[in-house]
This record gives structure tokens, C-alpha cells and sequence, in this order.
DNA sequence: CATGAATGAGTCTTCATTCAT
DNA sequence: CATGAATGAAGACTCATTCAT
């Protein structure tokens, strides 16, 4: 669940290993209900941990957040390489990873938040190796579903990383109510396909439930 | 550009409606910058007035959100209005609204950021107004697109709302490079027709230009 | 009710002598009220004018204060005055001093609760001059009371004064409850009085209606 | 000297327990100077802590008054206990109470001068406590001396206490000069003894060394 | 003259980070 | 190592006073 390169797992005690998994989880936790911003000390209570602790592992908030990024890359990168494995087609596979490859939202509601935290991500050497390898993953896939003649061919890799990145741009918290997230998926999805678009699931959503 | 119901502008003295209008035309710059808390000090140099004159026009940071959010919705529903009138087609409407309604992205980019500003936005009873009042204009857009058989019936306005929502997502600073925003655009407005996808302008997006 | 002989009445324009009024009669009512710090645009606010015509008439809160005190400390003598004219004895005209100079409650509130205002008041001018006018008055009254046997002869006008003092500071807003002021007052006479004690009116005060 | 049953002494580390001390003592000192308004940093400065451990102890400037009151009430309390343990009669018990216990002086000047401070104490549970015992001790010292016959029987404990509580409004700073507090106490005394009164020590007092 | 808008210095309070226990 | 106490810089907000309308 959580990983570090730069600060390998087995150079850590038993004890002090867990704190900072926990510590990353609850970060996370925290991030997404309340931004950013939280207060260290409200990350440490939930991490119920010391403080102190927490700056013993992670020397100021940056180091924080990119610690949580990079857990997050490594989630989705594993979710990425199960569906093209387990997916006989390239369109399933695509289907599955823009579906469901939600490990990243966190991520990128934070860069999508503040400024500085997109700095901090896109800067970071470890989130930028697992953003590179997924990309490569991505551009696979879609190759293959061009091939396959699934995937429009006047849309790039490019393309269809930014519609699932549109999609990840989901509020964390507030969400639109019900089935939205689907059949935003589904609509997207239908975007990139040949030939006519698949029925939608579910009945039109009219003006209810909109929360802008 | 400015205006304000509750607040006719006419019963301010004509240095303080100028202040007033600069107050919210800065403040909408550094929210789009810095995000919702930037400190009000920066706001007031960045208006060219003393922060006691920031304070007296609003009271409170909330207050100023408020009224940068009534702005922005009241420019929303100015520019659909216009889209509906002067577009031949409702097709064409939409398509104009869905690709030109800029104005909100402000007011959604920061309900998005921070669950206190959703909370402040929606609960604001002018802004629910002109969001009542766009989203009726849209509903008979929407009605009038699908009379025409131009727009998939078995999509909703509220579908339609959503998809502009995720477009509106769109970061505020570091956007995605290049011609990409419109390529989106079209990409969602094909997942809307009815008939085959149109071509798609520009090139394929490829690996680079991804910001996550 | 309200006078100045710093600044005659008469070099006023009607207008402008009642604005000065209701300014005074106004902040001593809020000064009892919120203390001597209460904002000056709450003052201008209670008085029914606007702020720059407070500062027009008094240039700040020190002159206000004065002004206020000044009006105070008039009333006081002349309270006075009338008591050792109409009174027959002099141990009743003492006794209504005693027991009936409110005048100056505010002022002795006000210098009480703070430092800077007692600095202020007793460095005023004006004020002194009622205050010294007051001292020997009530002096006058002190030597006819032992002259005529009342009072007790090893107690000096200043000792009076003293007690006045402290009946004068309770508390302006959460008084005690009931006749507790009455009766404070006799008690305190009854220490001054040659002869025994005349009797209380009232019950005995309980446990009950205590503030502190 | 400093306690508090809510947060017992015991529960604080060695040096934190001092700085509360230390902050409690200071606070009172510049209550009882400047006002129930000083900054709070100069109080912390006089605490010789940072602002910021003065925060962390009182959350807030009411959460230190209450601390300072509490102090108040729990030392006039046990002046109190020790008043009515040593002395002979009931009598002279109640002379050294209201001769004696001080430590009020200060809860109740800032009750005085406030009315938010006045609130504030009155509505604190602990220092309630102490008060309700502080009164039922008095209670006990009355009745024995009304008893024993040296108390009048007309007044009641709580006309005592307000007698006391006129005594506690002495300045605390510009004091009126020489033996008037010593004088007033006498005086006071006198009313309330049965018989005839005893002599007052010193030279009556004059005009001169009145402060207002 | 009266008004109320503008100004900015002064406070309170929070929180990231450091360091003694 | 873990803990939580101490610190002070930073930012929100208030209000006395000045000045343009």
C-alpha cells in the first residue's frame, strides 16, 4: 500500500514503518476532506501519532505531500497494469482505466488546488517516474485500441489522457449526487469510440442535483 | 461588469462604486492566482486601496467571495443569454455555450477548491438566482437541440450541466498547453450528437503537455 | 442641561448646540453602557449624527470625555446647592447628598474603570473648578452637622467624601438587586450619625441578589 | 498560590506548570494596571513566556481571566478559612474579613469595569464554587456574631457582603492616599456594630487627598 | 457645515516548525 | 525514538482619525 524509494522500507524498524504508513494514510484522509491546508497537528492527532513524530519522518509539509503523491502514483500505476493484463481487448482495457484508475484523484485534486502543491508534484523525481511509466502504459493501450479499430484515430494518447484527467477532476467530497460519475464516464467515453455511442445506463439527469 | 442587486449601485458615491468594482475585479485575480486565501492585504494593494477600505466594502472575506461569485454568475447568464438569441440553431446555441460560458470557471474553480467556499456559493441567494435562471435557459436549450434531433435524447440537461462542469474544471493557471481546452470541448460536444463525430481540428495530442 | 464655558453656548449656531447636546447626552449613555472605549461611530450613531460631525465638535476621545464630565460634574453642584438651600438642618442636607448626588456616578465610573480617563478628568480645568467648588460646599455642610451635634466630630469632610465615593461606585449596569442602594446608603449614614443607630427599613439582605 | 481543580497542577509538565503560574501572576499584574484589555503580548511578555504559550495554555483572553479569577476566589477563600479558625470571637473574625480579604479586590475591580469581564466571572463554574463557599462561611460568621451580640440584627449577610464589596471597589492604582482605606474599614465597621462606636484612628481627613 | 469614505496602525489568534524532556 | 511544549511570523479584522464630496 505505501512504498518509498528514496527511504527503503526495510531500512526502518518494525514500529517506526508503521507510523509512517499510517501517517501517510491519514494525510490522505485529511488532504482530501479539508485541502492542503490542515493543520499538521490535525494529520499527526489522526495519524495518532506525536507531532513530533511526524516531523521526524517528514521534515516540513512538502515532504508530506509528496509522500502521499507518490503513494498514490505507485496505486495507480499497479491498477493501470492489472487491466491491461487481465482485459482481452485494448478498448476493455481502456474502458477499465479510465473508469476506474481513480488512485490518482487525490493527486490531482491537490494540483488542481493550489498552485504550490502542483509545483511540489510535478517536481518531484519519484511521482515523475511512476507518471512517465503510466503514461507509456496509456499510449500502449491506445495504440493497441486503434489497431483493434475501437479508438477513433484522430485522437492522441494526449487526448485521452486529458478527458481522464477531466474526470478525475471529480470534487472529493461534494459530489454530484448519484450515478453522475458513471455515465460522465460513459459520455467520454462515447467520445472516443467508433461507430455509434453504446445506450446510456440510467435515466437522463434532469436539473435536480446539480450542485453549481 | 460589475453589479450587484442588493447593493443597487446607485446608492454608493461614485469613488466608492469605483472602489467597489475594482475590489471585486482584483479580488477575482488573486482568487484565480493564489486561491481563496490569498491574504485580504495582498487583495486591497492589488485594488489600490487601503485594506480598511476592502473591510468596509465587505466585510468579511466570505463577503467577498459572495460578491466576486454574483459577478461572475451574472456575466454567465449575460453571455448565454446572447448565445440563445443571436445562434440560428440550438445546436449551435449550445455549442456556443458550451464552449464560450467562461465566466463561471472562477466561481466553480473555487467552489471546487474548498468545501467553505462551496458551502458560501451555494447557500448565497443571489447567485442561486442567476444559477436558477441559467440553468432554465440551458433546459430550453437542451428541449429545443433534441426537437431538432440534433442532440441524443437519452441525455438529460443536467447531463449536459455536468459535462460543462468538468470543462470548467479546467486549472485556471497552469492549464494544459496548446489548443487543448478546445479539443475537449469538441471531443464532449461529440459524445452529445446525434450523427458521427466531426473531425476533430489540429493534431493528435500526444505524451507531452500533460501537466499530471 | 448640557453647558461649556469653554466654548459658550451662544457662539453656536442653534443647529449646531444640539447636535453638541444629544453628542453629549448620547456618549454618557453609552459610556455607561460599554465602558469608555465604546467605538466613536457608535457614539455618532446614538447621537443620530454622523461621525465627522462628532470630530467636528469634539476633536477626539479625550474632549469628549472632558465634555461629558464637565456636564456631570455641573449637575452635581447644583444638585447640591439646592440641597443645602431647601434642607432645614444641616444633617439633612447632608443626608441628601448623600444619598441623592447621582450626578456624578458617571464620572466616577469612568475614572474607576480606567487610568487614562482618570487622568484625563482630573487634569481637566473645568472640572476642577465644579469639583472645588463641590468639596467646599459639602465642607460647609460637614462643619454645621458637628456644630449642630449630628455628626460625629472625629471624622473630616474628606472622610465624607470618601464614603460618597464609595457609594458613588456601584456598578453602573448590573446593579445590585432591590433597595440594596438604600440601604447601603443608610448603613453608611448610620456610621456618621452621633446616637445610635435609626433602624433599617426593609429586611435584612440574604445571600440572594449578590453579583460578585 | 496558583491552582485549579479542572486542569490539575499535577497533569502539567514541570515547566509548563510554572508558565501557567507564571502567566496567572503576570496577567493579574496587568489586569490590575492596564485594564481587562492589555495586549495580550505584553502580558505574555510579562510572563517572560512567547505569545504563543500563552495561547497554548488560555485559548483566549476570556480563558485567562477566568484562570486569574479563579486564582482570586481560591485565595480569598482560604483567607477566609483561616480568618474564622484563628480568631477569637465572631466578631473579630468579621472584622478581619472585611478588613483583610483583599484578594478579591481584583476579580471584582474587573467585574466592575467590564461588563463582557463581569459575564465572564460570573458565569464560571469553579470560581462559582468558590464564591458560594466563600458565602456560606460568611453566612456561618454573622449569625455567630449576631449570637454573641456585638452584630447588629437588622442586617443580613448579604448587606455585610455588600458593605464588603463597596470596599473591594477601592482603586486599584490611584489609590486615594494615606490610612483612607484603613479609615473607611472603620467606618464601616462602626454601622454595623451594636453600641456605641469606637474611636478612629488617625486625624480626620480633609479636603486634600480626594481624587476626584 | 454635515457626511461618510478612506486609511493604516494596532490587536488577537493560528499554526508550522524547533527543541527540551 | 516519541512526545508535546515553546516560539514567533503571518494574517484577519477593528477602529480612531483624516479628508474629499
Amino acid at each position: 500500500m505505501t512504498s518509498d524509494s528514496t527511504v527503503p522500507d526495510t531500512a526502518l524498524r518494525a514500529d517506526a514503518r508503521r507510523n509512517r504508513i499510517q501517517l501517510i494514510e491519514a494525510a490522505g484522509r485529511m488532504f482530501a476532506e479539508h485541502g492542503p491546508d490542515v493543520a499538521m497537528e490535525e494529520i499527526a492527532r489522526a495519524a495518532g501519532v506525536g507531532i513530533g513524530t511526524l516531523y521526524r519522518r517528514f521534515p516540513d509539509r512538502e515532504a508530506l505531500i509528496r509522500g502521499v503523491c507518490q503513494d498514490n502514483y505507485r496505486q495507480a500505476l499497479d491498477e493501470a497494469r492489472l487491466a491491461q493484463q487481465d482485459e482481452p481487448t485494448a478498448w476493455q482495457a481502456l474502458v477499465r482505466i479510465v473508469r476506474h484508475v481513480r488512485a490518482l484523484q487525490l493527486s490531482v485534486h491537490l494540483a488542481l488546488v493550489s498552485p504550490k502543491v502542483h509545483r511540489i508534484i510535478t517536481s518531484d523525481e519519484l511521482s515523475a517516474r511512476s507518471r512517465a511509466e503510466l503514461l507509456r502504459l496509456l499510449d500502449e493501450v491506445v495504440r493497441d485500441a486503434q489497431r483493434e479499430g475501437t479508438l477513433r484515430r484522430d485522437v492522441g494518447t494526449g487526448d485521452v489522457a486529458m478527458l481522464c484527467s477531466l474526470l478525475l477532476r471529480e470534487n472529493l467530497n461534494h459530489e454530484f449526487g448519484g450515478d453522475g460519475r458513471e455515465r460522465r464516464a460513459r459520455l467520454l467515453l462515447d467520445a472516443l469510440r467508433t461507430g455509434p455511442p453504446e445506450g446510456l445506463a440510467g435515466d437522463p439527469v434532469g436539473l435536480a442535483d446539480l450542485d453549481f
